[in-house]
DNA sequence: GCGCCAATTGGTGTATACAATCTTGGCAAC
DNA sequence: GTTGCCAAGATTGTATACACCAATTGGCGC
């Protein structure tokens, strides 16, 4: 019964594997690519069972390779392992997001900080390009592509500096948040989230470093804020009432 | 034949696992600890190359164990996988090691910043506590030990902040720091790491959020400041000389 | 009828075997 | 004497088989 739900982990990572390991063209990477893909593009859901056998079917490989990509998707804290239980989708708590995204602040807003001082206008006319991509995704409904571009800003920004480490970093920061705002069911809407890029592009192009990590903090903060407590009582009740309406 | 030559990996784990997730005491975490463990303390020089079976052979497991352990450092940057060729300690590019450094000031001076606000007495005499076995460390001239205390300072200020996800971080960046001080051949003193790191939480101590991040910075500056160049020539020779292989 | 215990079953953890690829040594030709 | 090529050895990449652990379900006792 597992074919229902698991038929299309064939999803390119569309932006090429950054610097990752993507030395090789592997098998492996392209699971760990796909698993990746399908957690940052909503396409699975926390806690989501990810039997070896039935991945191993999916793509014509051995366990073996499967388990390879497993191993590298718990490394990036995408998915858990527990011993002799499996891997699964990983379901971040509340206080693993509030770290997360403490230590984005950290880095991005001395990120934007240093950028607004090496700057060039033809990077400016990138960052445009990379918002007006932004804008038409957001407008077509392309949840998964609007996913993916607006995480991919903060790494745009950090390549831009020059510091593939650094983007490297922030891209393993980026796929967690990715997961978190799913899980607790982000209320932030797109068209605010690009408005504040919007902002922050803004604030680089006129070399105001200050106002530009300003600005970066307070649109991580604004992500963070958005996030819905999730609180198990809530599911609880509703599933209890029997006669509760629903809006229909 | 094999058991007579045996190679020059010793191989000891010597040293609990420092801050990894040591979730489990499985095999294949202790191969990834001994391994990261004799190349932060300086026995496994970058460019050995590191065969699956002779690893195998010295911790008694099979080679799918081994592979295992070396996928992972490999993610961690510390040896570099080669397809088809194997697997070998990690020789980090000057560039890269700008960028590891350049990621580090980036972190830890916003670090120290918000730790001098949160910071407690009993956490500034766990601090001095770790100074002191530094000192002790080096007045032995125990070299394994204090390269590992130099290091492990800046996790633990990480951790201070109740961040695990920072401390994670930043474990793995200095993970890479110490394979570019072994390769570089950094002229820092010991006592001069030692001296900085005194006067980092003398600031801390003083709630002086400014001169924290500002002592951080130049600390981190100065690390990258005593490496060496490695010109060119040097780097030829490297190249030229396949089977370089040291042990100590 | 309810709760506890045990055998079964599915899945992971590890080892071994085989195939593909790279390295190395020697040999022949220029 | 050097250079290019070829074959043998070695090492990695993948697949398969087996062992162990955990969850589940059926049966038994209370």
């Amino acid at each position: 019964m597992a074919t229902t739900a698991a038929p299309r982990l064939k999803a390119r990572p569309a932006i090429p594997p950054p610097s990752r390991a993507a030395q090789t063209g592997s098998i492996t990477q392209q699971i760990v690519d796909a698993v990746t893909a399908a957690v940052i593009e909503r396409r699975l859901m926390p806690g989501t069972r990810l039997a070896e056998q039935s991945i191993a079917e999916i793509f014509g490989v051995s366990r073996t390779i499967v388990r390879q990509a497993l191993n590298q998707l718990s490394r990036d804290r995408l998915v858990t392992l527990e011993p002799a239980r499996g891997a699964s989708v990983a379901t971040p708590s509340a206080e693993e997001a509030r770290q997360v995204f403490e230590t984005r602040a950290m880095l991005e807003s001395e990120l934007a900080r240093r950028l607004s001082q090496t700057i060039t206008p033809a990077q400016i006319a990138q960052l445009r390009q990379h918002l007006e991509e932004e804008r038409v995704a957001i407008a077509r409904t392309d949840v998964p592509v609007r996913t993916r571009l607006l995480a991919d800003f903060h790494v745009v920004l950090a390549r831009l500096l020059g510091n593939e480490v650094l983007a490297e970093l922030l891209g393993d920061l980026l796929s967690r948040s990715s997961l978190i705002s799913l899980m607790y069911q982000s209320s932030m809407s797109a068209e605010q989230s690009q408005a504040e890029h919007v902002a922050i592009v803004d604030a680089l192009e006129q070399r105001d470093a200050e106002a530009a990590s300003r600005l970066m903090g307070q649109h991580i903060a604004s992500v963070e804020r958005n996030l819905q407590p999730l609180s198990a009582p809530v599911d609880l009740a509703a599933v209890l009432r029997p006669g509760l309406q629903l809006a229909s």
